[in-house]
DNA sequence: AGCTAGGGTCAGGAAAACTTAGCCATGCCT
DNA sequence: AGGCATGGCTAAGTTTTCCTGACCCTAGCT
């Protein structure tokens, strides 16, 4: 417990990093998933931090943790600063590595979109090294590395496909169905994070019908398990596009209800004209530019 | 030698400060003082980057180091973001030590001006600590946590006092000094830093003498040197007239020569009305307020 | 009670950072 | 030319930082 004041030395900065973070996020768990590091290391750095400061910035509670005045009055600031470096280091990154593009999306949307979009992009711009990153969530555009995200969301970045579900399946499941109440007899899939989806396109039918069936945490995972006849999945317009093409998967119902929602590409930082990360979007957006 | 792009993961924060330091200051010797470390450091800190990025950041030349073209492009981005880092930290330690603050200034004055000051100001304010830091050359304003810079500039900031120059010496080596040509009979001690004194005090009294003396480092052991007799120093008029009051030192000639620049006090960032730093600032400029 | 979420703590080990000491090339100064 | 100073590089070794993994603790649920 040093009563005495520190030395006029910097404050490290990673553990500042450690509570700029814990403070924008609100949990220390938070922040140690967005530094990639376990909770106990961001607990340290912020221990540190108050030690060195000789006050404290949060209020531990019994779960979680809230800013103090002090830290409240730090964060903002930090965060500018913090949110200023990332940008600083994603610019040097992207001239230094010009010809390196890297891409957060969806899971699903990585396998089921982006992948099979990646050979005639590859074929096109050979030169460009596309790396894909898979998140359950958009990242903070103002921190992330990555040049492009590409997310469902109802507004802003630049729509790359509309939206809209309904449901899919084997052919030969098909043969089965032909009514939208026989969907009460059949298994019918679902991912963990679109759990609403069958109530939405039910009631955007008018159907009354009890579905059920297993529930997959990986949409590519139930995408598969259509294909091999286990069951009808609520599909999603693009990312169920290529099956349809190929027809290993059919649209029993003629129904399709637009969520309201697209596939919405963003760039984190304006992209110079010509860079292998504009390049990429527009090929994205429209298909590679004639 | 990886050729493979590396993952991406954040660039190391340090690196990038010590890189970001190397390019403003253009030299590995002076990032190296100004954080705090040896060159080496900053050399390993450099290369690691430029290993991680693929990239050369500097090109070596037999003496020095010069930025290359990613170098120049990456920096000033860099800089401005450290910038605002430096400020938030400040903030943070502001906020957290709000009785601390922190004085940087030159030796001379630290020990000459500033210290005969401190008893009045702790008898003022017995609750802020006042710490002082000497330093060769002003800090930078944008990036040091000192809260106030003391020292002698032709314009900026609030001049605290004006500097004057003029010979002074222990009384009974003035009584040996009559006309100004005297003073090649005598040891002329002169400060390395302020090595120009004696010739400008002469030029401007239109003295052709040829004076020699010791030189010394540090003024402050110049200035007892002169006390003990050792011979006649170029005083500069706030850091003798303490010794000139208290009869210690005189002035064997009426001339006083204004060099055109005064001692004048800084704040890095602005000052909330009433902070300790404001009122210690008010204090040194005026007095203490009534 | 038992469970869960969110932190805190501690020991140990990996990685980073720093220092020291010596080396090298260049250019300035005698 | 020789000597010296400058500024950076390198290798070895050490200290410090950072992180993990395992476990404890508390409050709120069920």
């Amino acid at each position: 417990m040093p009563v005495a004041p520190p030395p006029l030395t910097r404050l490290p900065l990673n553990a500042l990093r450690a509570f700029e973070a814990a403070a924008r996020t609100g949990a220390f768990t938070l922040a140690a998933a967005e530094l990639g590091v376990t909770p106990g290391a961001v607990t340290a750095h912020v221990k540190a931090l108050e030690e060195r400061l000789g006050a404290a910035l949060f209020e531990r509670q019994a779960r979680g943790v809230r800013l103090t005045a002090l830290g409240l009055a730090a964060v903002e600031e930090l965060t500018g600063a913090f949110d200023a470096l990332a940008g600083a280091e994603a610019r040097l990154r992207a001239l230094a590595l010009p010809r390196e593009v890297h891409i957060a999306t969806l899971p699903a949307i990585a396998q089921l979109w982006l992948s099979p979009r990646l050979p005639a992009l590859r074929a096109a711009a050979p030169e460009i090294s596309v790396s894909i990153t898979a998140l359950e969530a958009p990242p903070n555009l103002k921190r992330s590395l990555h040049d492009l995200s590409l997310f469902p969301a109802e507004s802003g970045g630049r729509l790359v496909a509309e939206d809209e579900i309904f449901p899919v399946c084997s052919p030969a499941l098909a043969a089965r169905l032909e009514r939208v109440e026989d969907l009460g007899s059949v298994p019918c899939l679902s991912d963990t994070a679109w759990d609403r989806d069958w109530e939405v396109w039910l009631a955007a039918v008018g159907a009354k019908v009890a579905v059920r069936g297993p529930a997959f945490s990986l949409y590519a995972l139930a995408v598969e398990e259509a294909v091999n006849g286990a069951g009808v999945l609520m599909g999603h317009g693009p990312l169920v596009a290529g099956h349809l093409a190929r027809g290993v998967l059919v649209a029993p119902f003629a129904q399709r209800v637009p969520i309201g929602q697209g596939l919405r590409l963003w760039s984190a930082r304006p992209m110079p004209k010509g860079s292998a990360a504009a390049r990429v979007a527009e090929f994205l957006a429209y298909g590679w530019p004639t």
